[in-house]
DNA sequence: TCGGGGGCTGGAACCGGTTCCACAAAACTA
DNA sequence: TAGTTTTGTGGAACCGGTTCCAGCCCCCGA
């Protein structure tokens, strides 16, 4: 593998004058950087950019910190960093976290390694002393789907849009609206916990009471979305219409609805959250959220933060979209 | 940020006795150990793995050139890489290909510059002077869902599988069977192509001639495969069963049945070719490829080869199994 | 008592770039 | 024509690790 010394060498110049031809230095006479080019091709000389790195203190690449892509969110949401990042001159690394453990060693160490220039967490929301952390080292960070006081980020309003799916569902008549979601309580992100929020908000501002029976919660999935909603649906005053925490959970609503015979739309109107691909093939009513913008724009926070190192962090909130298709119906008395 | 010359300085000790200490290198006695141990904790050291990377040549990163993740296969083989991945000490960087320029650059430069040390192509076949210059590399490099002579690849027998979906609908009593796919000659992997001589050959094996009218492809997408299959459901004498050339296209063909009014299964037979998670939404009957596991089976492959550095490439083909769900029957004269 | 060998340790060179600084030659300025 | 700037260039130090090699000390055997 040749060296910058090597081309040093065949064009019988000094390194100093081949490194300014390689960075477009353009105190560099014609003549010089013709023979310094020749050399390099000659010889298919190729820079290190790890010898690079080590000497500017740049490494021109963003570090990733994402959960494994199991949920079709992470996914979208990536889609939009992959898309923003391939305008950019910055290489992308892949940190997938499987587990806490791995996260923590993540949060622990990137900040302070210097093999990333820039830091994007998606959907995996640090602690303060984690968060303190991140601020204090010199490479900035971003946050996507996650919130903390010290670092910047990029956020969905879930109580808002928790709002938004139960109005709609109050609007086309509804009364009995269930609320089927994971756990409140999760060491993750709560955004189900919002969203429910903003589920008792719209209750109580259209005057309906909130009956402790029609809502609950359990692990994630598909599966155990069905089996909750198979409770909700036997109760003895079943609700007419669910609104999931999530879309991977509505469409478990919408397998048990078929295992029970009980009709979407005619019989019970189901609204998930997200606005994932998979909503298209069933038809789902949801909230979307914006995933790949959500992606976007933390890459472009990121890249404005590595250029002015602002010293205080910054929000951005996304906006949130109906999208009213087929599981959704006005409520007929009559049945 | 603290050096290892700094930790050397506070325990009183030389760089090359803390490098040692970083390293678990057992020649060094236990009291000055604990000193440097000491050192590094009370500095809150984290030692720069650029420098490292630098002086040892090892970056411990992976490379993964493959095609922004527009296709659901994509995400899937990827997924497999990413848990493969965490079970070494690999990090992976990811080097997304939006269009030919960027893959072009990418096969260029990073077998040559040291930036990872090891590389993984998915789904982007190189050509002649593209494989010899990654087999002439020092680093390794692993084709997933491609193929060439000169390198080591994981292998679907496309072949064979568009064999196994023709003699499916041929078993279920069809006989007007359609093909629909991307277009046959393409710059990528041709397994279009492939899939089609499967198709060809199934047909022949039971003495049912092909039809050229049966037989439509077009550009890639679910709204394209859309189009073709109303082109081949209007026909005089349409097809009573179609082989898609992949899930998405399947799903785009139950579309045209859904809005011509064509009852899958019992009017026409669908089968893609993937194994896609949308297939379970839309009970799509299809060829599991295995996408999963090719990434795992590519990671495997390379990081054996980071060890061995064979002088000869290896091949591995994944096998591949039908999957029955309810868009393909058996077909009914009587109608 | 002396020589040899092993256990620890530190200095210096090295990985391959960038960049500060010094300096020669050329190009102005008066 | 002498003095001052400008232009182009090379040497050496530096980034922060790893590792070769030399050397010290101690212990052991003769």
């Amino acid at each position: 593998m040749p060296t910058i010394r090597d081309v040093a060498k065949r064009a019988n110049v000094g390194i100093a004058t081949v490194s300014r031809v390689l960075n477009n230095n353009p105190s560099v006479s014609e003549d010089t950087r013709n023979a310094v080019l020749a050399a390099i091709n000659e010889l298919d000389y190729t820079p290190n950019p790890i010898a690079r790195q080590l000497s500017t203190g740049r490494t021109l690449t963003l570090g990733v910190i994402l959960p494994y892509l199991t949920m079709p969110s992470y996914v979208e949401r990536l889609r939009g960093v992959q898309h923003a990042l391939a305008e950019t001159e910055y290489n992308m690394v892949l940190f997938s976290v499987g587990g806490p453990t791995e996260r923590d060693s993540y949060f622990k160490d990137l900040p302070r390694n210097n093999l990333v220039d820039g830091i994007l967490i998606i959907s995996l929301p640090p602690n303060d002393t984690q968060a303190e952390r991140f601020a204090s080292a010199e490479v900035p960070t971003v946050l996507v789907d996650a919130h903390h006081s010290r670092l910047s980020c990029i956020l969905t309003d879930d109580v808002k849009g928790g709002k938004l799916a139960t109005q709609h569902l109050i609007n086309l008549g509804h009364r009995k609206i269930g609320f089927l979601s994971e756990f409140l309580e999760t060491p993750f992100h709560p955004s189900a916990y919002y969203r429910y929020q903003g589920y008792r908000k719209a209750l109580e501002e259209h005057g309906i009471p909130f009956d402790p029976a029609y809502h609950i919660s359990g692990e994630r999935g598909r599966t155990n979305a069905k089996k909750m909603a198979k409770q909700l649906l036997t109760l003895d005053d079943p609700p007419t219409a669910i609104f999931a925490g999530n879309d991977i959970q509505a469409i478990g609503v919408l397998d048990a609805a078929m295992e029970l015979g009980v009709n979407v739309p005619d019989d019970l109107s189901v609204i998930g959250f997200d606005g994932i691909r998979d909503g298209e093939y069933t038809n789902l009513t949801t909230i979307d959220q914006h995933l790949y913008q959500s992606g976007i724009e933390g890459v472009h926070m990121l890249i404005s933060a590595l250029e002015a190192h602002p010293k205080t962090p910054r929000e951005k909130r996304l906006s949130l979209e109906l999208l009213v298709r087929g599981t959704t119906q006005r409520f007929r008395t009559q049945k």
